[in-house]
DNA sequence: CGACGGGACGC
DNA sequence: CGACGGGACGC
């Protein structure tokens, strides 16, 4: 089977790594709809000589299918809705220089689908825009065989949500044909992907306490989302084997409390601080198994030690088991049914307390009861540690994660971070940067004249959402102010653009509906165009 | 017809 | 080249 072996290669330009990418990505949380600015990085590398609209004449003139020309590309969002606020910083992170924790949490919520019936000849930027429609594409890869180079006709489109992915499905999936195919395009995920995003929303724990019951364990885990289910392994005696199953309602529940306990928290009895992680997934079940490798590379290889700071038994360390004094906070501050999709998240919650019951994410309930939230341990680890590692870029991501309306208050406490995790190696400094610095200004104070009270948050995979700092209202949808004042900030910081086209990329919902083969080409075709025009305004503005 | 990458820790 | 405890999915 070697000689079916297929591979690409891997872009030169370090910036476009998926990880690179997603430091980006994930640490601008913050409002982006001011990061137009920073966009240049698109096509820093990359001009457009392959982009044509012509390449979706049936002929596909182009030279893009010399085996060694490069076919791997990594984009940076550059539409507003695409999610993936680029804050200019990917262009500086070296490939290798970065840590695999955190990132490739937020990496795992990518979606990764298959595509096939791909013109050998298509290239990168034939593909992109047909994709783009639905959402931030992370990633497109076209797949080659190995041995001659030549594309093989298929390619690997990655999203940053799984939302993206899925409306991709919906409105591609043999319902789009390439010019010069005989077959539309099938469109699924990539073999494991389905398996692999599935169990996002469960955290595997090590080091319980093995008398540690049920509740126990959910109480600890209470703060950082809705514990759906609790699951201790016992052996044959019912006897603990010190490790359980924690399911949350959300998987960005569950990377919160993976930043935030894992490695950090100590159980009382126990010599060992929680290991806190993505679970595996179940057993193979059956078929349906191809080389899987869905798990390599981010953290859920066996030996991947996440960079924690882990407690060094200290001598005043009596107190180890005794850290979170009150934990647990009340579980009605969640809600019980999140909805990736509807409407205002938390609509059916009294309005008495909006900056408590009503924030977008309920894990964290207010910036200033954050700290003295936070398990003991790991504020005495921010506070003692000169090389935390984790501890603070967690802080900045659950900052992220809280009310935007205490914008001032979250500030200081950034400027505490970063105070305190100055005497860090060069890499996280640099991934520091692109978290403290970008986001945490607010759009409204980069362009004075303009605002609107909402603003766009990132959750740590990639999902979207809004925030009314008014109403305190939060939804999943972009809300119409939003959009019309993404582009009037947009026109202010590139003059150059006349007519400025980043409206929701494309009716995506009446593409879906329609799903016409013509359309859809004609749309393509319109975007081709479309994407060349924002690109030249953006090299303009650079 | 189906076809499913490559490199990836950090000192 | 050391890092890792090993345990991994109910009803």
């Amino acid at each position: 089977m070697n000689g079916g072996e297929r591979f690409c290669e891997q872009s030169e330009c370090g910036a476009s790594h998926p990880a690179a990418v997603a430091s980006s990505s994930s640490s601008s949380s913050w409002p982006s709809g001011g990061d137009v600015n920073h966009n240049y990085y698109y096509h820093h590398h990359h001009h457009d000589q392959n982009f044509n609209a012509s390449n979706f004449n049936p002929h596909y003139h182009h030279n893009s299918n010399r085996p060694d020309h490069q076919q791997h590309f990594d984009f940076q969002s550059f539409h507003s809705n695409g999610g993936a606020p680029a804050y200019g910083f990917t262009h500086a992170l070296p490939l290798s220089g970065r840590k695999r924790d955190h990132m490739d949490s937020v990496i795992a919520s990518h979606a990764k689908l298959y595509v096939s019936q791909v013109p050998r000849t298509a290239s990168v930027d034939d593909i992109r825009p047909l994709f783009e429609q639905f959402g931030n594409i992370v990633e497109v890869v076209i797949l080659k065989d190995k041995r001659t180079g030549y594309q093989q006709g298929s390619c690997f489109v990655k999203y940053s949500t799984i939302d993206e992915a899925e409306k991709a499905i919906r409105a591609l999936n043999t319902q789009f044909t390439f010019p010069g195919e005989m077959v539309p395009i099938t469109v699924k995920y990539a073999d494991g992907e389905r398996e692999r995003l599935a169990i996002l929303d469960k955290v595997f724990v090590g080091y319980l306490n093995r008398d540690a019951t049920k509740k126990e364990i959910e109480e600890i885990f209470s703060p950082y989302g809705v514990v759906e289910d609790v699951y201790i392994v016992r052996d044959e005696m019912k006897q603990s084997r010190g490790c359980g199953f924690v399911k949350f309602s959300h998987k960005d529940m569950a990377l919160a409390a993976i930043k935030a306990l894992n490695g950090m928290y100590t159980m009382r009895g126990c010599d060992q601080p929680f290991i806190v992680r993505f679970a595996d997934p179940k057993k193979p079940k059956g078929g349906e198994t191809r080389g899987n490798t869905s798990f390599s590379g981010t953290n859920f290889g066996p030996h991947m030690q996440e960079p924690v700071v882990r407690r060094t038994t200290n001598p005043g360390d009596s107190m180890v088991g005794h850290n979170l004094p009150n934990a647990p906070y009340p579980l009605q501050h969640f809600s019980s049914t999140p909805q990736p999709q509807g409407v205002s998240l938390y609509a059916n919650q009294e309005p008495q307390t909006p900056n408590i019951n009503q924030q977008p994410f309920p894990s964290l309930q207010n910036p200033s009861s954050q700290l003295s939230q936070m398990p003991l341990q790991q504020t005495q680890n921010l506070q003692r540690s000169a090389q935390s590692f984790q501890a603070v870029p967690e802080m900045q991501k659950q900052m992220h994660l809280i009310q935007p309306s205490m914008e001032s208050l979250e500030q200081q406490q950034w400027s505490q971070g970063s105070g305190q995790q100055t005497p860090q190696t060069g890499n996280n400094t640099q991934a520091v940067a692109s978290n403290s610095v970008s986001p945490v200004v607010p759009v409204n104070a980069q362009v004075s004249e303009l605002e609107c009270d909402w603003s766009e948050h990132t959750c740590p995979d990639g999902y979207k959402y809004y925030y009314n700092c008014v109403t305190c209202e939060s939804r999943w949808e972009k809300p119409e102010e939003f959009a019309i004042f993404e582009q009037q900030v947009k026109k202010q910081i590139q003059p150059h653009n006349p007519s400025n086209q980043f409206q929701s990329p494309l009716p995506v919902h009446s593409m879906e509906q329609v799903a016409q083969t013509q359309q859809v080409q004609h749309q393509t075709h319109v975007f081709h165009q479309k994407l060349q025009h924002q690109q030249s305004s953006l090299s303009a503005s650079v």
